[in-house]
DNA sequence: GTCTATAAATCGATAGAC
DNA sequence: GTCTATCGATTTATAGAC
């Protein structure tokens, strides 16, 4: 027992986690969750076969960690759009740049949606419902508030909110996938997904 | 040997893989093509384990078979638009319009989508293929033949013709994950997608 | 044509050496 | 902390009776 062993094995602990959910993102993503073996984890993270059973329990908790992290990036990247002092047709600009620009850029970003994608359709998922009893913690609902906001400032067509939500996150999810598994090879330009939004008054009006 | 066990037998086995088809398509949406296990497809369709390998050699064939059916039918749905003599962005309208009703009533309908989410991601059948070499018999080339009329034609905003049916693909394959696993209720209002489309100067001048 | 029983292979999870 | 070896359960695919 060196004098640092502890801080020292405490940080390697945390690195082969963060190591671990890495790689099993992009296994996961690639091969959906039961096809994904815990051996092509191990060999993508490049440690042996039974150190992955040290550091998780279960295959099915290294997934739901993952979904966790997930939820937890949509949230904050939302709370962060809802945030800025913008008007509320700006704020959904700025999210779908955002989110074109990390999905293009880093495969991770567009990992991280085709999850979300694959827990939502699970349904084993509360945070990521759409339907059912509301919370107003779920990241769907932090979208139908901003567009709520901007119906009333006539920036946005009327209509059911969610519909426009549903819409709107079904294009980012599957834009996402078919990035991410190379069927299309760059994002569009966030100005199609706007046009959503767009108001028929606005146009007319301008 | 009756004299019409022939024909008689033909029939039947038309329909018991007509039948083990239809079950697979559904155990394998809900489940995912690695976590459908045979058993289930067999239980689903009411019939003994061994009797699947008597119509299909494997769960690959199986399959491959449900992506070829639901190739042919979206090459169908597209041919039949772009056959009516009506104007490009109408072809659209008519298409979503289809697409949304049978997804929105037939469970197997979205399915079909969502089994041709799963085998494009997958990039193992090139006829589903955006990127690459083109062919003229694929259904997203047809689809972008219809916007490309629509273009010359005024009726659908600039830009590249590509970039908007990847979109408008992503959003109804999206939309069709999300109905078929009960995420959401409905489908949206067509008018929704239909905005992807429309040109600035057609708000304005009118 | 249809079923039950079994063979063969795979994979998640554990045990124990270093 | 890390690895190798192995158990146990599950699943695909086949064989053979009716």
């Amino acid at each position: 027992m060196s004098p640092r062993s502890e801080e020292a094995n405490i940080q390697i602990k945390d690195d082969r986690q963060k190591q671990i959910l890495c790689s099993a993102l992009k296994v996961f993503i690639h091969k959906g969750f039961a096809a994904a073996k815990m051996s092509d984890i191990a060999t993508e993270a490049g440690i042996s076969y039974g150190l992955m059973y040290h550091y998780f329990q279960s295959k099915e908790e290294i997934y739901a960690e993952l979904v966790k992290g997930a939820i937890e990036a949509s949230k904050q990247a939302l709370e962060k759009a809802q945030k800025e002092e913008t008007e509320p047709i700006d704020k959904i600009r700025a999210l779908i740049v955002r989110i074109f620009a990390s999905v293009g850029q880093h495969e991770s970003a567009g990992y991280y949606f085709v999850l979300m994608m694959g827990a939502m359709t699970s349904g084993a998922y509360p945070a990521l419902s759409m339907e059912g009893p509301q919370g107003p913690g779920r990241p769907f609902e932090m979208l139908v508030r901003i567009i709520e906001d901007g119906q009333r400032k006539g920036q946005i067509m009327q209509g059911s909110p969610a519909e426009l939500a549903t819409t709107f996150f079904s294009a980012i999810l599957g834009l996402a996938s078919l990035k991410v598994s190379g069927t299309i090879a760059s994002m569009p330009d966030p100005g199609v997904l706007m046009r959503i939004f767009q108001p028929a008054s606005q146009a007319k009006t301008k």
